[in-house]
DNA sequence: CTGAAAGCGCTTACAG
DNA sequence: CTGAAAGCGCTTACAG
């Protein structure tokens, strides 16, 4: 350890040092080419043996963002992340401790934050007027309820994943199909649920309010919704999960009941996280394209930044079926 | 949208706008309190209405600190992301492309950034030498090889957790216990395998060469080192998966054998995934506390920042067995 | 190539 | 409370 220097080195301590002008420091640090070789690497020698840091930072290259969660408790989490940090801004992660009004934009602009991505907030409308004002670019994935026209979001194509899930079920043989969604207030699970009935209608099915229940997205709302269905007196034989971890708690629940998956209970995911693949069988889910979506904000943010326009302010990425090992026809 | 401005607010712009002179706009961005409250209110607002940030950033109180992976793939990386961000640092994530040398200390000091936590890192001597004249403070988070004595370190017991797992096996009744390490040359695998061994010889169990293999701590290397096992002539009752990823692979190809966890075979993982209570059935493991190693690196980062001296450089927080349901007695 | 000089954005005593 | 003045760390023509 060398001893502490009393002050940080300024261009002028370093100018010093080296026996040259303050200028000439200033133009190596700025890589200017208007300086002889030797100059430049004894100045340079300086620089790093001092650790010279500049004081004032130009703020136009660095492209420091603020990725947003309200809590980094879920796998969901990295899979978003890998995709914004692909496009080349820099990230910091944090969580969503005030509201997304005056204060947090001014304390974004404060830590030299050039915009920010929030994910699955709860914005009122409020907030929405707030941002919009801000001047910092702020693009938003997954919200809770429906974004008004002005915020840029990203979403999945819920509906039609909700639909392709129950068609998948419809398709091989089941009739008595449950669905578990999330809160009931989320515009995903809306849009979810509002899929599953529609895959329903058009089998011609009757949609039977006792099979649609709610859970909170996680594996304890999985599990208990599915005990319950399981010992309704004419239970289902398939039930949509309505996001990954709840299928696992709906496969734990059928286990703890004696039952096989999928030759006595089929179980659809929603999200198609790693972990799909881990499950005992691999689960059958719709994949929503998280990486993406965080590569689709981080590139809609990206463009915000430099003043480009957005060719459109909301984005659905579409989802798919994976077809695994947790589904199959129904017991005759 | 209001008409951009042309070039960017400095305080003089602010002060000409509010008819004041520019050091007491200066007062109210800094927040001194010799300001009259209707000046202030006025500075306030046209601050506010044009955006204004300042050039020259303060950059004592914040701590922007750079948290680098070896690649964003893990349900490991969120675990130590929440420990850190606990601890007040904010968090840049990056994904480690360049050697931790001079060159890589230079852009986190360019970027403002006061520290680093590098995760599970590949740290030649070389680099080992470049961090400790960084004047950067570096923690590493469970380094592959052994870290050198100057380069703070957080780890987990591995080699107790090793031992912890068998040892559970043993006194199951298992006597043909199977290990799947992961990379050889990694000092936490290798630590697990230890403990392992040290198990089996206090048990006096004979250590069986051709049950000793190692994967990549990935989901395929479980699966394709348990299919392996699984075919051996005397195969074993149970194996210690290493990571709990593998241990995930280590049940599916236990299902696809027609052997049933925990009556046929008995798995245990390492790490405790929050998933690790999502599998079917839920997964015996040892528990790593991933979290607490983020917030442990946080903390020590912190005092280094602030120049205090750290207790010690090399820190082991203790694993402990969580018995779940994918272990019992073997088949008599 | 080098550096004296002007200038920029900001802060900080300090006089009123 | 307010602001003229000095000063700090830095950049940028520009003269040599």
């Amino acid at each position: 350890m060398q001893p502490e220097e009393l002050s940080r080195p300024t261009l002028a301590s370093i100018a010093v040092a080296a026996g040259v002008s303050l200028p000439t420091v200033s133009k190596v640090v700025n890589g200017k080419l208007d300086v002889a070789p030797a100059t430049r690497a004894r100045v340079q020698r300086l620089l790093e043996e001092h650790n010279y840091v500049p004081v004032v930072r130009r703020r136009v290259e660095d492209l420091l963002v603020d990725v947003v969660f309200t809590a980094l408790d879920s796998p969901w989490a990295v899979e978003i992340l890998r995709g914004v940090t692909d496009v080349g801004l820099e990230v910091v992660v944090s969580p969503l401790s005030r509201r997304p009004g005056r204060d947090w934009v001014q304390s974004l602009l404060a830590g030299g934050r050039r915009g920010a991505i929030v994910v699955t907030p709860r914005l009122t409308p409020a907030d929405q007027q707030a941002l919009g004002r801000a001047r910092l670019p702020v693009v938003v994935i997954d919200p809770v309820d429906m974004p008004g026209q002005d915020v840029p979001s990203v979403g999945a194509t819920n509906w039609a994943g909700g639909l392709a899930a129950t068609e998948h079920l419809v398709s091989l043989g089941h009739r008595r199909i449950a669905v578990v969604g999330g809160p009931e207030d989320y515009l995903c699970s809306r849009a979810r649920i509002g899929g599953y009935r529609a895959a329903l209608e058009r089998a011609g099915l009757h949609v039977d309010a006792s099979l649609v229940r709610h859970g909170d997205f996680r594996l304890d709302g999985g599990y208990d919704r599915a005990r319950e269905l399981l010992r309704l007196p004419d239970p289902p034989t398939a039930i949509f999960g309505g996001s990954d971890e709840q299928a696992f708690g709906i496969i734990e629940a059928a286990r703890v009941s004696g039952l096989a998956v999928p030759d006595d209970l089929s179980v659809v995911g929603f999200d198609d996280l790693p972990m799909a693949r881990w499950s005992s069988p691999p689960l059958t889910t719709v994949r929503q394209p998280l990486a993406d979506m965080g590569r689709m904000a981080g590139r809609m943010l990206h463009r915000l930044i430099h003043g480009d326009a957005l060719d459109t302010n909301r984005v659905e990425l579409a989802t798919h079926l994976v077809l695994r090992a947790s589904t199959g026809a129904p017991r005759s």
